[in-house]
DNA sequence: CTGAAAGCGCTTACAG
DNA sequence: CTGAAAGCGCTTACAG
């Protein structure tokens, strides 16, 4: 069977207390005792038990905060949806979550206030959908140096001292898309963008990684025309109408953020349907159903429950099995959906 | 805090072994205490502690056996893998997972054998890629009435007693691949199909599916053409090249099984791969290369790593956790690749 | 029918 | 610098 560190103990002839010592580098110990406790380890490849860890870990469970952005978007529902389902599983593990949703969006002075309720919570490690700015940066950095790890998820904060990153590659997904609408097209077409801001990090990333790959693969695909709809349906169907309106030979739509619903339903205002391929983003309901109902070719999906519950993952990983952090970008897959997969799994 | 058993107990004013005997139904115990520790449990919402459970039944682990087919094939280097992580995520909770692969892929006997010398070690579940026969079959109801868990994974056995079965929705992969092929050929063409062999469930049911999406959503696309390959190279490609001589109008194949490397060289030697569009199945080497070629559009994989690791993880969920098994066809996500995102996760 | 005790394997005060 | 003991919360023989 596996050994353990009774065994460990009684081979060495000394304590069990001895043999987690040296094995935890904590407390002094002799240079002698120290030596053959690790040999003996090694020689027996010892592993910790994990559950009888995680057992003790109840004695003075650690608080892990989550801080999310209103939960009116859809897809932060199901961000949750993972936050809910991993703390469930390490509960019994000696790891609390409290997770906390913003009445907002973008309130700076909102975020400051909850990042600093949990530091006052005495928390180890805090996930969060960070505002990109100065103040939450430092506030972050703060927290980091009185030993607080954090996870960013959804979009990153730069040149800050988080653990890592949980999220989307914008760039990757953007080429995604662009080859998937190339396919569609056959190599050659004219295509209008939707985009929510080339202000948001992401939406410009997706742009570049789209616009990158038509360039080197499908050279007789054009841009003819790019709009910004703020990410809002009404905004999103007047200029699409205005957009399909001066460019008739649009036949390819990419809508880089949200807004999907208005831009679909001006498409089929202008009774375009047939003729214009669209690929979007996201899973949320609208898109689903516009999938289904033709009007969307493909839709990309991030797996927001993914991205929640990886998050949390990382963190009791990091915290209780002292698993570095390789790589300070997680990618979530880039997962492509169509009429027929789009209630799939 | 959280309530334990020990809290109950005290409240109770019994013993910590007579809530456990309530809890789980064992033992004879009087009603009436029976009915206030129940009360009690229910008031306080107890839930038992995972890691306290798990830590227990190191005392006595369960033995779980595994049964592959021959690791020849790729793809079940990948289900090993899945069964390999699982195995370590839960060695430590009293769960030990024996994984053998056959020498072959279809001898009867050996998985025969294979599975009786599981049955002799007292396992207490067992994973396997069943073959199909009538003696699998009572074999493996044979140890279903000896009280072991059976999980059938890649195929499933029918008409059996098993617990469940981990794997594609053949059909359902079938229908995305058509609506690919649609999606690429912009709704006209010309369609080939390479399949392994119809006497193959999951083949015929792809095929099924796929021509199910033509005739429903692309009256204009035809298939023109079937060919067996027996999942062979060199019969892909041979047979290949004669109906794409045959029927010159063909631009898509559908490759439904293996020898995908056969018909790729096939269309490349008669100079078609500016014209044919191909869609495949599965992640295995030579498909990703052909994908990064340009060569095949879409390939749709079934995730084999997923499907290894859950299968154990459903046997530990229900052995260990009572949890019912409510699907008894655990189906896996459909997974779209293109060359853009073919290496990603 | 019920209870007292031991044990799963780890960590952490505490004592010396 | 090292050890003895307690405790995390569960289950299981064993005794009565």
């Amino acid at each position: 069977l596996r050994v353990t560190i009774k065994k460990i103990a009684e081979i060495a002839n000394v304590s069990r207390g001895t043999v987690d010592k040296v094995l935890h580098n904590r407390g002094r110990i002799s240079p002698a005792v120290k030596q053959k406790v690790l040999e003996i380890a090694k020689s027996l490849n010892y592993k910790p038990n994990m559950a009888a860890k995680y057992l003790h870990y109840n004695k003075k469970p650690a608080l892990v905060g989550v801080i999310l952005p209103s939960e009116n978007s859809n897809f932060f529902v199901q961000v949750k949806q993972g936050i809910n389902k991993v703390a469930e599983e390490v509960r019994d593990f000696g790891f609390k979550v409290e997770c906390i949703s913003m009445q907002t969006f973008d309130d700076v002075k909102e975020q400051l206030r909850l990042i600093d309720y949990f530091k006052s919570k005495e928390i180890s490690g805090l996930v969060l959908v960070p505002i990109d700015v100065e103040s939450i940066r430092e506030k972050l950095d703060e927290l980091t140096d009185a030993n607080i790890s954090i996870v960013t998820i959804m979009s990153d904060i730069l040149n800050s001292k988080r653990l890592c990153f949980v999220g989307q590659d914008y760039i990757h997904s953007g080429k995604v898309a662009g080859d998937l609408i190339g396919k569609l097209l056959k190599g050659e077409g004219n295509i209008g963008i939707v985009i929510g801001s080339f202000n948001m990090l992401g939406h410009k990333q997706r742009f570049n990684g789209f616009k990158d790959v038509l360039e080197k693969r499908y050279e007789k695909i054009e841009i003819v025309n790019v709009i910004e709809n703020h990410d809002e349906d009404m905004i999103s169907f007047e200029k699409t109408v205005a957009m399909l309106t001066e460019n008739e030979n649009i036949n390819g739509i990419y809508i880089v953020g949200a807004g999907v619903k208005g831009t679909c339903q001006a498409v089929k205002v202008m009774n375009k349907q047939r003729i214009i391929k669209i690929v979007s983003h996201d899973l949320i309901p609208e898109t689903v159903e516009l999938v289904k109902d033709g009007l969307i070719d493909f839709t990309i999906g991030q797996d927001p429950e993914y991205q929640g519950y990886k998050s949390v993952q990382v963190l009791f990983d990091y915290l209780f099995n002292k698993k570095p952090v390789i790589d300070d970008f997680i990618k979530t897959k880039t997962d492509i959906r169509t009429i027929e997969n789009i209630d799939f799994g």
